[in-house]
Parts: C-alpha cells; sequence; structure tokens
DNA sequence: AGCTTACAATAAATCGTTTCACCAGAGTTT
DNA sequence: AAACTCTGGTGAAACGATTTATTGTAAGCT
C-alpha cells in the first residue's frame, strides 16, 4: 500500500509558479503580495489540499500556539468537562492543545510531564494527583504552569481551585440546622489537601453537631470494609458527610447493600455533584463545583503567562453552589415539627477571595 | 520575564564533549557507541534536563509516532472512557495521541478534521458525528482512518461498533416476553444510523408487542415538549424504550416532572448505561455497549493499518450486554402470577459477526 | 538622464533533529 | 609492508516551514 505523502509547501509553490517564501507569506496573511499572486497561491492549494505542517511550522518560528493540559482521569466527568471547556477556549484563542491523562497514578503522571516537554507547549494546564506535584515536575521547567482544583504542598504556583472549606462549612452549617447531633465525615485521605481544607471547613462551622472524620484511602476494595465497619457499628451517627466523588459513589452502594435507607436512617450530603444525584429519590445534598468557570479562569491565567506577563503567583477560589434536597430533611428524631424541603438552592453570598 | 530557552542537541553535544550526532545515536539507542560515550551523553542529558523535541525529530525522521482520535463529545462518559482507553493503549505501543473533541457539531468535526492535518498523524481514529461523515473528510487524506461507534452512509471505511439491532432487538424480546402489549421507542433521529439499527432491531424482535417510533430531534426543549405531549396522550403505553444517552435523561427527568411512576404507570430501558442506572430505585434495564473493548479492537486495526497492512475495510460488531433490573418487571395488567426479577445479567450467545 | 524610493518576489539561512557518507586508527590478512 | 576490514566516531545534508536579506523592476524626483 504505497500511501501518498501529504503534499509540501514546495509543491504548493512548484504548482503555482512562485517560490515558496511567496506561498508562506499568503498563508500567512503577510500584506507584501500582490491579489493576483495570491489567487494563484490559494488556488494551488485547494487543489492540492495543502495543509501547513504544524511540526515544521513551529520549529521555525518559535511561536508554540500550543498547550498541554494535564488531568488525574479523564473519565472523570467533572475533569472531562473541565478538558472539553478548555479546549473550545484554545479554539478561540487559536491555540492547540494537547491532552493527556495521568489515569490517577502519581508515577504516571511524572511520565506524562516529561513526555509533555517534548512538545514544547508555551504553557500548562495542570490538575495534580496529589501534594507532592511539585517534585514531579521536571526541575527549570521552561514554560508557565497554572494548576488547577487540587491544591499543591509546595507554593509558588499560580492556582486556580473552589472555597472547599466555606462550601464544606455550608453543608455542616445546614446539617447543624436540621438538628443531626453527630455527623460522620467520609474522604480519601487528609493528606490530600482538598479533603484537609474541607475537613476544617466541616470542624469550623458544626456549632452543635458532633464531627468524625473517616479515611477511607484510594484502594476501593479496603475502603468499602472499613466504611462498611463503621456503618454496621452502632450507634449510628444521625448524618454522613463524603467529601469526594468516589467515596460517594462507594459510600451511597455501600448503605444500600447493607440496608440503610436514605434519609430514613441517616442523612446524606456529598461534596462535588454528579449527573445521578438530583435523579434518584430522594435528590442527594450535595456542593457543585464551578468547573466551566474553573476552566475559564486557568485558561484565562495561562494565557496571560504565555503571553509574558509575570508577577506574583496568584491564588484564586471560586464560590460553589449548593444543593439541598431531600437526602437531608429536618432530623426526624428532633421534637421540633417538620419542615417542607424542596429542591432548594442555597447560594453563598459575597466575594471571590483571594488569600494572601 | 525572561524565558529560559529548552536546551537542545547542541548544548548536550557540546556539554559532554561529542558531536550531535553522538548524542542523537546515544538516545535511540544505536548500538555503535561505546559505553563510555554513552555514560558521558547521558550525564549531560540528566545535567540539562534535555528532553528531544519531538516536532523537529518528527520532521527529519519522518516517523510519526502519532495517532489522532476525533469524538463528538468529550463530557459524554461513553466518549471519555474510550479515549482515556486508547490513550492507555497507545502509550504502550510508545505512540502519542492528539485528542481533539467536535462538541457535537459537524462544522466543528470538519475544522478539526482539517486542522488534525497539520499534526501529520500516521492515522485516525474517528467517533463521527452523523452518517455524512465521508463528505467532512479532506479528500485524498493520507493516513488509515477506523472509524468506531457510528456507522458512516458511505462505504470503505474500517470500522469497529456494537450489534445495535440484536441488542435493542433483546431488550425488544424481553419487554415482549414480560407482556406488555405496546412500547413506545424515543430517539433522536433516525438519521443517525446507529438509532436506526437499533429502531429495526426492536422492529424485528417484537413478536407480540406493538412498537412506536417517536423522534424528538437533537434540540432538548423541543424535544422535551414533544416528548411531553406524547406521554400525556391517552392511552399510554405500558413500556417506553429510549435508544441513546442524551434521549434516556430527558426521558427519565420528563416523566419524572409529569408525574409518571416507573415501572407503576410504565416500565421503562434504555441503550447504552450509565452510572446512575444501577443507583436509582427501581434499577433501570439496559444496554451495555463494550467500549473498552471497542476502544481496544479500534487500536489493534488501527496499528495494523499504520503499520502497513494492506486488504479490503473491515466491519467488526462487536457484543453488548444486557442488563436486565426493576425498571421493567412482568407486566402489572396481566393476569399471570408475578416473577421475581432481580439485577439477573443476560448475555447475549454466540461469536461475533462481520458482514460481508 | 541620473538618482533615489517603493514595491514584489525570491534566494538563502535557519530552527532541532536524524541519517548518510565518510574518516581515522586499530587489527587482520596476504 | 601493503591492502584489506572493522569500529566508533564525525561533518554535513536533509526534513518543511518562516524569516531575513537581496534582487529586479517601475515609478518619482531633480
Amino acid at each position: 500500500m504505497s500511501r501518498q505523502q501529504s503534499p509540501s509547501i514546495k509543491m504548493v509553490a512548484d504548482r503555482a509558479g512562485v517560490s515558496v517564501a511567496t506561498v508562506s507569506n499568503v498563508l500567512n496573511g503577510k500584506p507584501t503580495v500582490s491579489p493576483d499572486f495570491a489567487r494563484r497561491v490559494n488556488d494551488a492549494v485547494r487543489e492540492l489540499g495543502y495543509v501547513v505542517d504544524l511540526g515544521a511550522s513551529r520549529l521555525r518560528s518559535r511561536k508554540a500556539q500550543l498547550a498541554g493540559v494535564v488531568v488525574p482521569d479523564l473519565t472523570n466527568p467533572m475533569f472531562a468537562s473541565f478538558v472539553s471547556t478548555l479546549e473550545h477556549l484554545a479554539r478561540l484563542a487559536d491555540y492547540d492543545l494537547v491532552v493527556v491523562s495521568a489515569r490517577n497514578n502519581a508515577e504516571e503522571e511524572a511520565d506524562r510531564l516529561r513526555k509533555i516537554r517534548a512538545w514544547r507547549p508555551a504553557g500548562l494546564i495542570v490538575i495534580p494527583c496529589d501534594g507532592a506535584f511539585a517534585e514531579r515536575l521536571p526541575d527549570g521547567f521552561f514554560a508557565p504552569v497554572v494548576l488547577a482544583d487540587r491544591i499543591p504542598d509546595a507554593a509558588g504556583f499560580d492556582l486556580i481551585a473552589v472555597d472547599n472549606g466555606p462550601s464544606a462549612g455550608a453543608i455542616a452549617a445546614h446539617l447543624d440546622q436540621q438538628g443531626y447531633e453527630d455527623c460522620l465525615v467520609v474522604g480519601t485521605s487528609l493528606s490530600i489537601s482538598n479533603i484537609r481544607e474541607r475537613w476544617e471547613g466541616v470542624r469550623a462551622s458544626a456549632k452543635h453537631m458532633r464531627v468524625e472524620m473517616l479515611e477511607i484511602g484510594i484502594d476501593d476494595a479496603h475502603g468499602a470494609q472499613l466504611l462498611e465497619e463503621r456503618l454496621r457499628h452502632r450507634p449510628l451517627p444521625g448524618a454522613l458527610f463524603s467529601l469526594d466523588q468516589g467515596t460517594t459513589l462507594l459510600t451511597y452502594c455501600t448503605m444500600a447493600e447493607i440496608g440503610l435507607s436514605v434519609p430514613g436512617d441517616i442523612a446524606f450530603a456529598s461534596f462535588d455533584e454528579m449527573e445521578w444525584m438530583r435523579l434518584v429519590t430522594p435528590g442527594i445534598t450535595t456542593v457543585r463545583q464551578p468547573v466551566e468557570e474553573m476552566a475559564e479562569q486557568a485558561w484565562a491565567l495561562l494565557l496571560r503567562r504565555m503571553t509574558g506577563s509575570a508577577g506574583k503567583p496568584v491564588t484564586r477560589r471560586l464560590r460553589c453552589a449548593v444543593e439541598i434536597r431531600g437526602s437531608t430533611p429536618r432530623n426526624p428524631l428532633e421534637e421540633a415539627g417538620k419542615l417542607k424541603l424542596g429542591g432548594r438552592k442555597w447560594k453563598l453570598q459575597g466575594e471571590p477571595y483571594s488569600p494572601e
């Protein structure tokens, strides 16, 4: 199978009867070319189906309209949506995007980061696997990096994230108000800064309610076991608050399996909304993260950095929306009268803040 | 902000005190280099943090370990999972992947296809937006193309898809057996070959049951209206079968809104499983597509094509799994005794087939 | 006419790599 | 010792584009 070569700028030049420089000038919209020649070049381009070779073009011009994106897991709808938005924005700015997934694996992330350098991107947007991201970034990395969603241990990075603490705190305050006396808070690990911030937000906002943290780790099988143990133990807490997406699904399924009903036996709330949460009955009370906005902010910041804006690293926190649903009704054990709760929306007030 | 240049092979050569050719030989594992020189080169590479420039490397060597992937929508979990699997496989074969999303828009797809040529990929895997894909492929496209999931109007492409007809037929046969007398089948549009195949599968397999097709189009708002109209009309069909992911969500929500209960008022089944379908009560009967397998087959085929295997276009159909759940119980209107239905799994029998 | 200026098109240098032809020196064969 | 063959290394030519410097031509000015 003799595969036909893609046409080069030289073939276009030959066919149009001009020099390659002229073809390049036409294609790049340089003003110093006569309409007649431009037409001939454009005809030849169309006839041959010529498309510029990005590799060669970038090599010579040294301007890389190219950015890299690294996410922990493309199959997570939140990250997928993040990438999709970025892709759209990049296209508008006439940038190309190289997207890679670390498949939830720090080693693979390190590998991808090394590999992505080979593309010579003008900038990078990364949602890091974990806090130790800085160690995995090849040192002397040549392009600006904007981190999103997850907070690195090391300082010195541009960062766009959500206000984990206040948002988780809002859920805790809500549960508090609903009259629950104790709440089990479940998350993968406090070594992940997101989870830590959320847990601290809960602790700070639970006025009367007792709170207890359970770390179940990232291994699903082991986590399910820990969780089941705790949920079979008595007394059962009045409410359960799950701090991340993976944990939420695991918790929800585990409760169903061992026959705990929501909210009859236990109230349930989660951080990070998923589609099904408004489809199940009752709906799940949750914190919805502004993914599109996060992508927009990250892109805007990276674009500024790529076009030369210097300055101290920026941290920006975005507000989440809190969705109160049927899974966290007024505590039925309480003597107080019943309170009707619909799909009421509860937005946090005030302006976003940028610490330091 | 004077951004530091990425080191080039020349700097490595200078630092190691050898020629650039030698550095290249070391990096590409050519055997004709002494251990002593190899060590010196490797040291220099490490000290400078040198990473090869993919653009330049590919330009010169003309071997493009690069494949393109075009999907209609990255936020669709099925496509996201498809891409994620491909990415993993590509990495194993030491290929790079350029992933783009057409954002459910044929024009954007055409644009992306044109743009992706600029990367000079050695091959392409495409899940087309619609049947008219062939018209959008720049003619004389230079690299092998493997299509997946959706069937193009034009022949002549390698294709990996699922057995839409038999799988949808299995659902229809199930509903038939459960004693439903009529079934409303809902899909976006019969102009999409997937939907057409599924509808034909339903028609062929419904023995006693009357079936009726409702096309609601791709515009969600308009579709919801059409659907609501039909669902408020009487008599209500005993069962509803939704043929694609978008339609399913729309249908499920619409039914909830106008107060139809599943399966009390109407039984419900769907093509294309989503996570929430096993979380809601009752679970939704559905057809689960083998996404990972589809990605594996597509990659294997593309790899063969990229390494020169010629031959007639191949069509391969993969088997789906049918998940029977509580949303399609034995028809309560029937006189016959109740039948207990759990989360029973029902796999299709037999071997995959390759028509023609 | 003679000189400058402006314009349009081109030749040639260049980007960072790989590859190919070649070379120096050591070892082997006659 | 001359004529080979290896071996391990290098210089320089590509690859396909962009950019810079240069050329040739026509028009404008004195």
